[in-house]
DNA sequence: ACAAAAGTGTTGCCAATACACCCATGC
DNA sequence: GCATGGGTGTATTGGCAACACTTTTGT
């Protein structure tokens, strides 16, 4: 096995990087609505430590050997999502969240991890569970099936964060628009914000909102409407993705 | 060099951790305002890549070897603030900025590093100079003396990215608190605004804004006055530290 | 007295909220 | 027609910016 020994040891003369290193994950916390329910992907644990606990989905950045260096961090968050989700990558929002490197945060040795968190549209989520890894991924409830204490490692942590994120953002960005169809009604957006911050918005006044987007040209009316057995709603896109 | 291959080499059995691993690191853009101008601490890099280069102070997270897991990593960046600053921990505040994980963005192979930012008190920024480490760490103006260009590695990318953290949340959180001496005058805590945000306020208008922490009990009315040469101001500290 | 800075009052603007109300459509 | 949800109007509130104004002090 001395073909595995660390990049660092290859190299000729010792330096400071000549140290004991940790291993370097990444974990994604993937997040979607469907059914006006706040849904986050979860795999289940085939290996112990947490042998048949639910984790986030994730995996080891890959290093290369000697001069390879391996792929960008943001390459292997991209990777791990595409390969644990199914969905071509570009078609997922994905952010860094923070990174976690509590000393003892895994039971197997020193693993630091960059959380990632990702927003998959709902119109992509039914082909994500049956996705292409082997691993059994199911989507979970937030608010009615996560057990925290039940998520391997310092899982449940990285959800309350990524959580609190999303939370934080859908307010003063656009992040939103990562959680509807392409084309979406007001009542569709305004319950992506209503699943997210977990209360009620005001119909008529969220409709106010939206038309400063359209005036901002944030969003813009698209053609075709949402036939709901009433009244046909109206449709919009975000502007930004298709210019 | 056998005994410094990695620790991953070193474990008995092949595992998921049993492969090449990056080098990781923590680096700390540390401001402090000092004469109303934002200043960020650099350290002259005594040896190459970069040799004679100003970089962020940071250092490599200390991994045991075997069993021993090693410093937490918010431990670690702890540790390298009091070692490049020599304050005490616990003066300064401390927070995650990012992680910058490009393959590329350190010429000696591959590091992955965890950027922190800190702010530094005016009163306690004299004492950063000349401080215990025998590098030589500096203040240098953010406006008026940072070459982004001849930062080392990506180290400008990561000052900018806690510049826009820094100017973010002083509109909406607690910090700017950390940028002014215990006690301090309406124009020194719109100074720190001024300066962060690079634009003035109304003294007027932020009069109020300093009248609505009291009455929410954020700052409390301090004893004592500040003496300008002018009208004296009154002067006011922080409630939460002090209780 | 005067300059400079602390501090107050007043006004207008813009968002967010609450709530009454109109409108279009499928049944 | 009528219930349902889409969509509009209007009043209120609170924060922020602008700016004229008063107060307090050292020189």
């Amino acid at each position: 096995m001395a073909t595995k020994r660390s990049a660092a040891a290859a190299r000729p003369r010792s330096s400071e990087l000549d140290y004991p290193r940790p291993a370097v994950t990444v974990d994604i916390v993937v997040f979607t609505i469907v059914d006006a329910d706040l849904k986050v992907l979860l795999v289940e644990r085939g290996l112990p430590p947490f042998e048949g606990c639910w984790a986030l989905p994730g995996g080891f950045v890959r290093v290369g050997e000697g001069g390879e260096r391996g792929e960008d961090l943001e390459a292997a968050a991209t990777r791990e999502l595409a390969e644990e989700t199914g969905l071509p990558a570009g078609s997922v929002y994905l952010e860094q969240l923070y990174t976690f490197g509590a000393a003892e945060r895994d039971p197997r040795g020193r693993v630091i991890t960059v959380a990632y968190y990702a927003l998959v549209r709902p119109d992509l989520a039914p082909f994500v569970e049956g996705g292409s890894d082997a691993s059994a991924a199911r989507w979970w409830s937030v608010a009615s099936e996560v057990q925290p204490s039940a998520l391997a490692f310092d899982h449940a942590l990285i959800l309350d964060m990524a959580l609190e994120r999303v939370r934080g953002k859908i307010d003063y960005t656009n992040i939103a628009f990562e959680l509807v169809p392409p084309t979406f009604s007001t009542a569709e957006l305004r319950a992506v914000h209503e699943v997210v911050k977990g209360r009620a918005y005001d119909p008529a006044n969220f409709r106010r909102r939206l038309r400063r987007m359209i005036t901002d040209g944030v969003i813009v009316e698209a053609p075709g409407k949402r036939i709901t057995g009433r009244r046909p709603a109206k449709v919009y896109r975000f502007a930004r993705p298709q210019g």
